[in-house]
DNA sequence: GAAAATTTCGTGTACGTACACAAAAATAAT
DNA sequence: ATTATTTTTGTGTACGTACACGAAATTTTC
């Protein structure tokens, strides 16, 4: 019972010598193009499935003259996070994988800090011919307008990071948030005692991201309403995000409360992670985000407890990958993919790819 | 200071123009064939550089009529677990990536249990022409012979899933053992409250497969051995590996030991999982390995606490990879790739990817 | 039923590189 | 100096697909 020896796959000539017809004939039929009988085009088409034909993808990408032109659109790194290089490599990545198919890919950067230059950036965008975007829509109003114009020049449009509700996005690429305040919660639950109490800390200064922090809270909280065990969750708003202002307002609550396990909902775990040091509060078990060069260093330290990644990198390879997918290769794209959610330790931290 | 707008990359023929040779000569200096005076090699040389030529691989594997194949030799998926069909989901993936360069996959199945079937398989393997070989050398004596004859014949070979040190591999591909038994101490010292007992628990009938699980086995003792607290580890070897005999054994055990924690050190997690369900000991917490569905379904019911697992099925792709980067595209390949160690919960599993 | 219009199909060239073969130039042998 | 030999260089075809153009077959029009 032995399979017969493949050999070299069946091109365009063998499906036209088997139909009877020019390979004229056949590249009209794999590429749909009009001017075939109807009889003829299903001739070819049931050959072209006998066969199991997979165009040489060398072959045209070198007779196809075609090139494509992606924009992205993300925030520049802060001197606040270096959050957004992770996604900006794997988009540099996807880019030079590509490349050679004849996708191009044009890196804008926004400030956080400044719709106006989201805006700015998604006109220049639009002003120039672009066969397919990525960005992330994290000013909602702004990014309402970048979608609308998108939908009438008809260039299809990917989200990366965070979503919009819907939208006519070709594809959603991120974390899922709420579903990752859920697995903090249940990692908390292990290792709180009975009787014990928990603080979630938000840290953040614009009023726009807390949107993405509550979410990660919401599932947090929703895990602790099911749970068998009552825990009493306690929570601050930290606004000022700089060293000392998250001191003062810790060491304060620290003092009046009785706190064994602290929840940080974004990345900046290790300024919290640097007060838990400093003040030795070393019984704390801490638990945070994101695979930061800063935050690894506290992990080593076992000041930090877990860490919670969802690739970031790979987010961005993502990204680009199905405008690539989709406009070059015409495969089908999944309307969301949300990235695997990674429970980062002292033990494995060094194994971990972003 | 803007760069220049890119013009359509140079190739052959623009060198041609520049050098005034004919693409026949420019060819023969970049694939440094003979026949070409010293002079006009240099000349040509020269001008490469300055064009900073890129060869065009899509044109270069389109001329080009060489092809590649690659043996892969793994044991079959045995009705006893089904662990192996997720590297050879990887490997069926890489192939059919790499299969428009030029490169076959041919793959070859050994049973686990019986020793013979292997060498069979390696000497077809060596009778036919491979450029290269991917194979798990999990008899350590049959896969010595194996790599003696690959090393004489020249083909280079990759290890999957075990290593056996001091050979001249391309590569090793696979977990990391011991790091993971550390992660799951780690864990294990999560769940533990002071002077709980934890039991090791060794499911396997092959005696040769008992290496991967010490060092599992060690790299978990290791932790505790550096551990704060003292930690009782009582530890059990089930060689009969039906239901029953699981039983019968583990029935015995938490009778007459106080056990809170069970570690499992491979895939069978999920025959104890049954056991504990069975029994009603639900307040032990139970870690184990591998994404398999009879664990995840004792996951979902937080039967089993954590798996730990280690993307076989990338393992089994990026073995294939490492042949064709090494020798198709002559890139330098990573002496040793350890796969990322990851966590699989209740709450994050169906984000998982294999 | 012939000419015109339209549909359907086949042929040729191009993409950038590899390689075989032949032509030309340079060198050696007589 | 002429022929023979070797070295150096140029030309042509092929890889599998895309696409323009023109030929053939079919349908429509009168």
């Amino acid at each position: 019972m032995k399979k017969t020896v493949e050999s070299a796959p069946a091109g365009v000539k063998e499906i036209a010598r088997r139909a009877n017809v020019s390979i004229g004939t056949v590249d009209r039929v794999l590429n749909n193009r009009t001017g075939v009988a109807a009889k003829t085009r299903e001739r070819v088409l049931e050959i072209i499935k006998e066969l199991d034909y997979q165009p040489n993808l060398m072959a045209r990408r070198l007779a196809s003259r075609r090139t494509w032109k992606f924009a992205v659109l993300i925030p520049s790194t802060s001197s606040e996070t270096g959050y957004w290089n992770a996604p900006l490599a794997g988009i540099r990545q996807a880019a030079a994988e590509i490349r050679d198919f004849g996708a191009q890919v044009e890196v804008f950067l926004f400030d956080q800090n400044d719709k106006q230059t989201f805006t700015a950036n998604a006109n220049s965008i639009l002003k120039q011919q672009f066969d397919g975007v990525l960005f992330a829509p994290m000013f909602e109003e702004e990014s309402l307008k970048l979608i609308k114009k998108c939908n009438t020049k008809q260039i299809p449009y990917v989200f990366i990071n965070s979503d919009i509700e819907g939208q006519e996005r070709l594809s959603y690429i991120g974390p899922d948030l709420y579903q990752s305040g859920h697995l903090a919660a249940h990692l908390v639950n292990y290792l709180l005692q009975d009787q014990q109490e928990v603080l979630i800390v938000n840290i953040s200064k614009e009023m726009d991201l807390h949107h993405h922090l509550l979410k990660k809270e919401e599932g947090f909280r929703a895990y602790f309403r099911n749970n068998k065990r009552p825990v009493k969750l306690n929570k601050t708003d930290i606004r000022q995000t700089d060293y000392h202002s998250v001191k003062t307002k810790l060491s304060k609550l620290l003092r009046e409360n009785n706190i064994d396990v602290i929840f940080v909902t974004n990345s900046r775990v290790h300024t919290v992670a640097r007060f838990l040091e400093e003040s030795g509060d070393v019984n704390i078990r801490l638990i945070g985000y994101d695979f930061l060069a800063e935050n690894i260093a506290f992990l080593e330290k076992s000041v930090i407890d877990f860490l919670i990644c969802q690739k970031p990198q790979e987010q961005g390879h993502k990204g680009v990958m199905a405008l690539y997918n989709y406009l070059v290769q015409g495969l089908p794209v999944e309307d969301a993919q949300h990235m695997p959610i990674d429970i980062v330790t002292r033990e494995n931290y060094r194994n971990y790819r972003n």
